[in-house]
Order: structure tokens, then sequence, then C-alpha cells
DNA sequence: CATGAATGAGCGTTCATTCAT
DNA sequence: AATGAATGAACGCTCATTCAT
């Protein structure tokens, strides 16, 4: 699964060494984006990755690519994690593991709003999107989601809520009131 | 009012055009930080407001005091904005303005949450907290808000809503949708 | 004494209260300037000066000025000093005041060698170096230094070990030793 | 020996052109500070090297780095030109030497006082004071310096006298006439 | 391909100097 | 004459990006 969504999709076959490094960048941009903000520096995520600069420019022609990747793997991650839920509370279940996942994983949310340097990725955001669609769909047909609630808004409170919980820091018991309420308005009165 | 907020609360009195420019800046700089996130530079924010950089320094010696100037003077306009309301409705019309706001400010909730060069306002930011208490209280008297419904998840959804309005790009209609599940998440059941 | 060194030589009279400033100008300079070097702010002056930075550019318009005009204040004290000694010793124990005072008064030295913002005062110099050779050729008369012994040497000891004193930072004790081999190196064999 | 003293000492080795422009870097600080003081702007060190900005900082993060490493490289060369003197002489010709030199070497001594930037090089001071204390314990084992001298008073007069030299831009004649006096004055009656 | 030295635009900040009040 | 706000060049330093090794 991992070796799936890291694969790059263009081109020839990379090296296996060059594969292992392109892991490696990944998970060290992820660590270090996450502890410092979206402005730190490619050095920092090159010396966390054991290689060296030109490697992680070589696999990433700008930085604004790196941080791209990143959103992309998490989102790759998400809409996997949405679409092994269903069922009335998948909805819900999908929306507590995500805001409680965010709290140790900034870079899930401040990435998904292009924080600072620019990144676009509708077509992956558009899965994610379909997914969470379904689980919206499954629960209005269970019934424990309102019909009037449409899935922009689910979408809507998904990203606030998660961006909420990591820049907030919410604990725990924080997070479960605030969701609390956000799902009394999705039920059905 | 806006002038009220504005003006500097310590030391002597600024001249006349000292006081114009101290305004200019801040005007400018809530351009500047809504439009590029508080990574801009402080020079960007000088050449807007038509002054030299060391104007721009000796008014706010630090990038992040001219951070904290803005977010400031934002936060004395919610408060007061906050304390002009009440009854059962008034915590939904707070919410209902506040988010339709930030659709043209993004520094609001930007600097809320003090992203990238840290910001510290305990203070206003408590004055804030209580305006709201007042409002849940009464709202909660009314009728109009569940009793089980608690400050801190009020300000959690507050803030997260209206980070999303501005970051997601909502449309008014969108604001509504959303609005209206909070709010139904809110009402007694 | 401090009037006449301090009065400005050309131009019109100064009214009372400017003539005032620019003796509390040079004052708070010698004061920053031995604290904190030359390389220390015009707007630190005008602060111990209790005066606003304008109006010390209107007495000295550039640092440099500022700079001459304490240099000038020292040389004539100096100079003065050097002129109320005589006889055999008076050479030593010019030589040795110097040195004593230049511990607690660095600008002396530091000025004397148009340290950092160069500064010429040929005029004032040479006044000094009459005075010394005046008290060199007491000394020779009287038969207490070497009749080889020249004024430039003499002159080129004194700033040297002045200097040394000061920004060695030597003690009472270390000045008499260094002193002391000088002074036997001056003395007829 | 040039090179000895200026190859980098921690880490792993440089590459060639790394190395080279090291150097050049550390020749063009010091002809830059020799000129214009320790004041004087780091890229005008880069511009006079013929490197970028960004390269003199990669090789030394700050400015006081830079000027700590000119000073360790003349350190390193004073020490070994008194290494190799001995004799009842070497104290005098390492004195003359040093003094000479410095007419043309500005930054020995500017720096030795560790003027402006806060420099601290304690041990390669102390490394410099045995050396002397060498030479000076072997004159006296010869007679040709007072037993009555001691090492604290040398080292004041050599830093003072060298000091003078460079900064009073003293010709040959005044060194040697300068020198004179403070010879005869080490020298035993 | 990987390396890491070099580049240089840009940033936050300081400070000598000017000039409207 | 005094004030002090405004100016803007210059500085130390950072970091995304390039390219010789």
């Amino acid at each position: 699964m991992e070796e799936v969504s890291s694969r790059q999709t263009e081109g020839p076959p990379l090296r296996a060494d060059a594969q292992r490094n392109r892991i490696r960048i990944l998970v060290a941009a992820d660590e270090v984006f996450t502890e410092n903000g979206p402005g730190a520096s490619t050095e920092e995520v090159a010396r966390r990755a054991g290689v060296a600069i030109g490697t992680v420019f070589r696999h990433f022609p700008t930085k604004g690519d790196l941080l791209g990747a990143i959103m992309k793997r998490l989102l790759v991650e998400l809409i996997e994690s949405a679409g092994q839920r269903g069922g009335g509370e998948g909805l819900f279940e999908f929306f507590t593991e995500l805001t409680a996942q965010a709290s140790y994983k900034r870079t899930v949310v401040g990435l998904l709003e292009s924080g600072g340097t620019a990144v676009r990725l509708p077509e992956a955001v558009g899965h994610l999107t379909e997914a969470v669609g379904g689980l919206l769909s499954e629960a209005q047909a269970a019934g424990t989601v309102s019909p009037d609630v449409a899935l922009p808004e689910v979408m809507a409170l998904l990203v606030s809520v998660t961006h909420g919980a990591v820049h907030g820091g919410w604990d725990a018991e924080l997070r479960e009131r605030t969701l609390a309420v956000v799902f009394a308005g999705l039920r059905p009165r």
C-alpha cells in the first residue's frame, strides 16, 4: 500500500535506490513540515532523510512539488480509510478518526488547505469527496443523517473541524464535545 | 469606533501625521497578510502603505509586533460586535456575522490561530471568550441552545468554521448550509 | 575651563539653551562611545543627553563631527594637564596619569587613533605633541631622560601604552610594571 | 605551513574547490578587515574573494566566525614564528618581526584585541603567551633581559607596541627608535 | 544518479541623516 | 532653535534552486 501510493506515475521506472530515497524524503518531509510548518527548510528535510539537498530537488523540482507529493500521499491514505467504512455510522467514524489523527498529523489539514506554498490537487481531493459522499449516502439511507444535509457542507465541516483540532491543539475531551455538537446537527431531528 | 480601537494606548500621543501613518500601515498590513499569509514581506506592507520601510519598523519594532497589532485591532472589533448582541439569537447572529465577515477578512482567523510567526494576545482573546460566553448563557437561558453545550466547544466551532469559511472560499450558500448544521447541533433536541 | 573647551568657535554666538544642549550632548556622547565603542548609535546619544535626535545633528552635522568634537575636548584637557607639569619627573607623571585615566576613559585613546569613523584633528594633536615635547626637553635638561630619546618615539609609546591599558583592561599592577619597563628605557643608562 | 594552518580541522575533508574558496575568503577577509576595520561588510569580503555572499556564510556561519578564523590563522603563524626563535636575542627578534609585520598586517593586532564583534580564542592566545614566555626565560637565562621583568608586561608591551605600529602608521625609523626604548627598558641595567 | 558547494534574491532590522511640524 | 517622524541604503543572514564534481 505504501509502495503503491508513493510510486511516481510518469516516466521510466526508478532504480531501486532512487525509489528508496524518494520514500525516505517523503517521510522526512512529512515529519519536518508537521513539526515546523510549511516554512521549514528543504535542507532540514534532506538532513532528516539522510540525503543531500540535490537529491531532494532531483525528485521534487520545487518545494511545492514536495508539499504536493506529501499531500497526495495523505489523501490516498484518507481515501482508503474512508473506503473501508460504511453503514449508518461510517461517516461518524471517519469524521472521528480524521479529527483524532489530525492531532498528531498537522500536515493533513495544513496542506489540505494549500497553506503557504500553494498546492492544487483537485483530482485527488475529488476522490476523497467521492468517498465521503458514499459514506454520507449510506448514512442517510440508514437514517442516521438527516436527508437535508448535502455533501458540500459535510466536506466543509470535515475540513474545518479537522483544522481546528490541529491548530487549536484540542485535547481528547474537547474533540469529543465539539464533534458531539456537529454530529447532533447532522442527525435527523 | 475604528479610531478608538486603532489609537495606541501607551506613551505620549502621536503627532497627527504619525497617527495617520500608523493606521495606513495597519490597513496595508491587514490586506497584505490577508492575501499572502503571515509570510508576506514587511517591505510589501510598506510599499502598500506608501511609506518607507523604516517607518514600519519605527511603529512596530518587529514583524511580530505588527502582526500582533493587527490581531489586537480585529479582536477588539469582534469583542465589540459580540457585546452589542444578546437574547436567544445573539449567539447565532454573532456566529453568522463572523463567518460572513471572514470571507473578505482572512486575517481574522489566520491570526487568531497565530500561524507561523507566533503571536500571543491571551488577554484580548480572553475578553472575546468572555463575550461569547455571555451570548451562550443568554441563549441557554432563552432555551435556544441546549444546556449540554459548553463554552469551549462553542469557541472551537467558532474558530474552526470561521477559518473554514475563509480558507475554503465558501460562497454564501455553503456558509448558510454549514451553519445550519452547526446551529441544529447547538439547539436543544 | 569646561565652558572654554566646549564653546564652538565659528559663526554667531549660541543662545544660552543651545549652548547648554551642546554640552549635554558632548557629555552624553563621551559616555556612550566610551561604553559601547564608536559603533554606538547617535539615537542613544540623543536619548542620554535628553534631547531629540534632530538636535544632535543640528549641533554636529555628521557623526564624525560629533566624534571629532569629543576628541577635541579630550585633547584640550590633556594639553592643559601636560602644561601644568614640568621638571625632571613631569614627563613620567603625565605618562602615568594618562595611562591611569585611560582605564576609565576609553574614548581618550580609541579616538586618538581615529577608530572606525575617521577623524582628523592634526592641529589639536600638534598642540599636545608640543606640550609633551616641552616635558621631554625639561626631563632631558634635568637628566632624567636619555638625550638619545626623541619626541616621535615618546609620542608613539604614549599612545601605544595608553591604548594597551584601555583595551587590554590592565589592572593597576600591570600598568605599573609595564610603565616601569618603559621608564627604564627612557632614563639614561 | 600556510596550507597547514588554513586547513579546517573538524568534520569531513572539503572538496578541492571548497577548500580553495575557503582560503580565498580568508585572504579577502584579512585584507578587508585590515583596511576598514571589523565593521567592514561581509558583502565586501565576498566581492573581494570573488564568491557570492552565500558562500561566505556557508563557510563561516556568522561574521564572528569569520573574524575568529582569521584571528586563529594569525595566531598560529605567530606561535610558529615564536617557536622557531630562541637564545638571548630571540625575544627581541620576535618583537621586532611582529612589529614590522604589523605594518602591513593590521589585522594581527586589531583582532588580538577582539575589537567590536567579540571574538574569543583564549586557547590559542594562551599558546602564544606560552611561546613568548619561553623566549623570555631563555633571554633572562642568557642575561639579555632583566630578571625583574615578568611575562605579563612583556605581553602587554608586545600588544601595545604592535598595535601602535599598525594604527599609528609608523615608518621603519620610528619603529626602530621606539623599540630601542622598549628594549633598553627590558635589558638589565 | 547522488553529492554538496555555489548562487543570489530576498528578508528582517538598524541607523545616519533629512525635513515637516 | 527644538522636535521626532520619515527616509532609504546597508547590513547580517536564510534558503530555494542550480550545477560542477
